[in-house]
DNA sequence: TAGTGGTCTAGACCACCGT
DNA sequence: CGGTGGTCTAGACCACTAA
């Protein structure tokens, strides 16, 4: 055992049942896992990047290689590290194709690949949060926050018209010009150049009536009915940091949902 | 070791490399994992009963605990048990409240509890399967299947229009009668009377304008922009027993996602 | 108190990857 | 080949539940 281990002190901690059935138990697997989370969250394992081998993990943290592995289990589980054999662990990234539209849901009717996608942004514009945006960013109403307006089309035909709603201080320097430039997916341009990995995401979805303004946009009619898809993504430790409104236009597309 | 164990045999098949890159090795837990779903399929174990301890089942497959552990593990995660410390593990079943409605993503815009929920049958008939319903569950077209249609009201409000197609040779005997008499979840009547369990089922989502009768049943003006939700539901080994249309009323309701 | 699942360890060996 | 993650074992001890 090491002598300075992090460990031992909580274990007991843990065992001692000090105050009413608040933390109750903590396993080991559970503080290196967060130990992990702050070294990722720090930024001392980049995104691409691979962590240290689990051998080094627990020589570091004291523990034997089953304890590490169970940790770095569940972060793999939960999409923050990728495991591959014979090479190592390696941060999650936004950049590579098989997690590139992890969040985006929709599928063609016909033909199981997403086809080639194209995002044009149609307005990029800095403003005063309003209350709703505020509440859900856990900003106070009137910080300042990025609104961008974007198109997506599939194959050619617009489907998604998008409303992203970011908090202003964080992605200072961020305008459309950026935006146009970049290639790929744009949760990889806030992961590269603005250092917000997003984690996971909720979404509520409802039927609504195409406005004039969507309707035009999408090239259907007003009134059409259209899928409203609102999102807020999480990064590290469950903070909001993205407000994402979606209008799907769901005539050669659907929103695909697995239940497990 | 015992001497009649099973597993022996496919560890040497696995690491032979006998054919052209086909079953690639198979490690002893994915083993005793398609051993234990073939007890639950097989109905030697029953939805809420309890399976044989770890200790018990490691003698029985003559491997060690860690192995069997691991393949409940998964089981687990994949919720065909559920664990229970100081219990014991047991057969994943549509009755607990807890899992209850696993599979209905709708919830009330304002208060987080899904609040009192009834449903009414408005038919149920026996007919011949059209091409894309027999297509879905895998039948012959023309074979028999039940078609159900049915209310779902939350707080007295009427919510989701849904219509239900089953395999009629699975399903003799079932009839409005008998669903209109059960009190619970309709999976949790098939589980107990028609021995097919859910386990996972994929759902495709689109807005759509009601019809004439939906929009009568639901309480809604024509052309009111619902959710159309299409589901097929799958048994043990990926069988799909069960293909669902539900229209959904998102006016003071949504449906749920979480994108992890 | 006995029995269950949950955690942790130490060590062996295997499958996979790059060099 | 050496290093990585992946599997498997055997055994110790802990936390929880029910009788």
């Amino acid at each position: 055992m090491c002598s300075n281990c992090p460990m031992q002190s909580d274990r007991d901690a843990g065992a001692a049942t000090e105050t009413l059935e608040t933390p109750r138990f903590s396993p080991l697997y559970q503080q290196i896992k967060g130990l992990l989370t702050r070294g990722l969250k720090s930024g001392e394992w980049r995104p691409g990047e691979p962590i240290p081998s689990e051998i080094e993990l627990a020589a570091r943290y004291g523990v034997s290689q089953g304890t590490v592995r169970k940790a770095v289990d569940e972060l793999a589980a939960e999409n923050l590290l990728v495991r591959r054999q014979g090479r190592g662990t390696f941060v999650a990234t936004h950049h590579e194709p098989r997690t590139q539209f992890r969040f985006l849901r929709l599928r063609p009717d016909h033909g199981a690949a997403p086809g080639p996608m194209a995002s044009r942004i149609l307005e990029c514009k800095r403003l005063r949060a309003p209350v709703d945006i505020a509440r859900a960013l856990r900003l106070r109403t009137g910080e300042g926050v990025v609104v961008i307006r974007r198109l997506l089309s599939f194959d050619g035909k617009p489907v998604v018209l998008d409303e992203i709603w970011l908090p202003g201080a964080q992605f200072r320097g961020l305008n459309a010009d950026r935006l146009g430039a970049y290639e790929g997916p744009m949760y990889g341009l806030f992961e590269s150049e603005f250092d917000t990995r997003m984690i996971r995401a909720s979404e509520k979805l409802r039927a609504v009536g195409a406005d004039a303004v969507a309707a035009k946009t999408l090239g259907v009619a007003p009134a059409t009915p259209l899928l409203l898809v609102e999102r807020i993504s999480y990064t590290y430790e469950d903070r909001p940091v993205e407000v994402r409104r979606g209008l799907y236009s769901t005539r050669e597309h659907h929103y695909f949902n697995e239940l497990a």
